[in-house]
DNA sequence: CAGTTACA
DNA sequence: CCAA
């Protein structure tokens, strides 16, 4: 896609500072796809619990300099894949860019993502709202990107009580919150059946984040 | 509280 | 399904 016309790409304004970019990454799709079997193939998706032991029904691992990770002691960053014990996967240099420009057509230009955190939904999984707060840098912006099956997006405000709007999020469409809304509470309600050609019956989501 | 569960 |  030409420069021109991803400028002219249509952008919502979620809240303060929060902008869904339907279709920004369609176009790379299968590249990505590819980018996440290569991460798969070093640091497999894993099923995390929770400080008191629930879990987390999204698969997940990561790209990068540092993995997020969950288990009986919080939330952190880690350096090396607890389940490989070594360091996390490289981020690809598609998903670097490819966040980088997103970023850039939301406002926040400069963006040179650090890591990138994979969740795998299977249908009936979810995220429950939660705050990205895990990062000591929150000048930088979050980037997600969504792939294969559709989902609805929760983005609220700073409190978790706080009223919250949702968008529909479709196989190409990418998301990006900074600035006021760096903090926002966001989710994701329980992923329906389905299949999508490229990646069957799962959604894949991609937040890429600095620390 | 990125969770599950009990109950109106 | 929501409140806790």
């Amino acid at each position: 896609m030409s420069d021109l016309l991803s400028t002219l790409r249509r952008r919502v304004e979620l809240a303060d500072g929060a902008w869904f970019l339907p279709g920004a990454i369609a176009e790379s799709a299968p590249d990505l796809l590819a980018a996440i079997n290569f991460v798969a193939s070093v640091s497999p998706f894993r099923t995390l619990t929770t400080r008191r032991g629930g879990r987390l029904s999204a698969a997940m691992t990561s790209c990068g300099t540092h993995g997020w990770h969950s288990d009986r002691s919080g939330y952190r960053y880690l350096e090396d894949d607890p389940l490989t014990h070594r360091a996390w996967p490289d981020m690809p240099t598609l998903l670097r860019d490819l966040a980088g420009r997103v970023a850039g057509e939301a406002g926040y230009p400069g963006f040179v993502p650090q890591i990138g955190l994979i969740n795998r939904y299977a249908p009936g999984a979810r995220m429950g709202l939660h705050q990205d707060r895990d990062e000591p840098d929150l000048s930088a912006p979050v980037v997600s990107f969504s792939l294969g099956l559709t989902a609805r997006f929760l983005f609220g405000g700073l409190e978790r009580d706080a009223p919250t709007t949702s968008v529909v999020l479709e196989h190409g469409d990418a998301v990006v919150w900074g600035g006021a809304s760096r903090l926002a509470f966001h989710g994701v309600s329980t992923v329906r059946p389905g299949h999508h050609p490229l990646t069957g019956a799962f959604r894949y989501n991609l937040t890429f984040r600095i620390i």
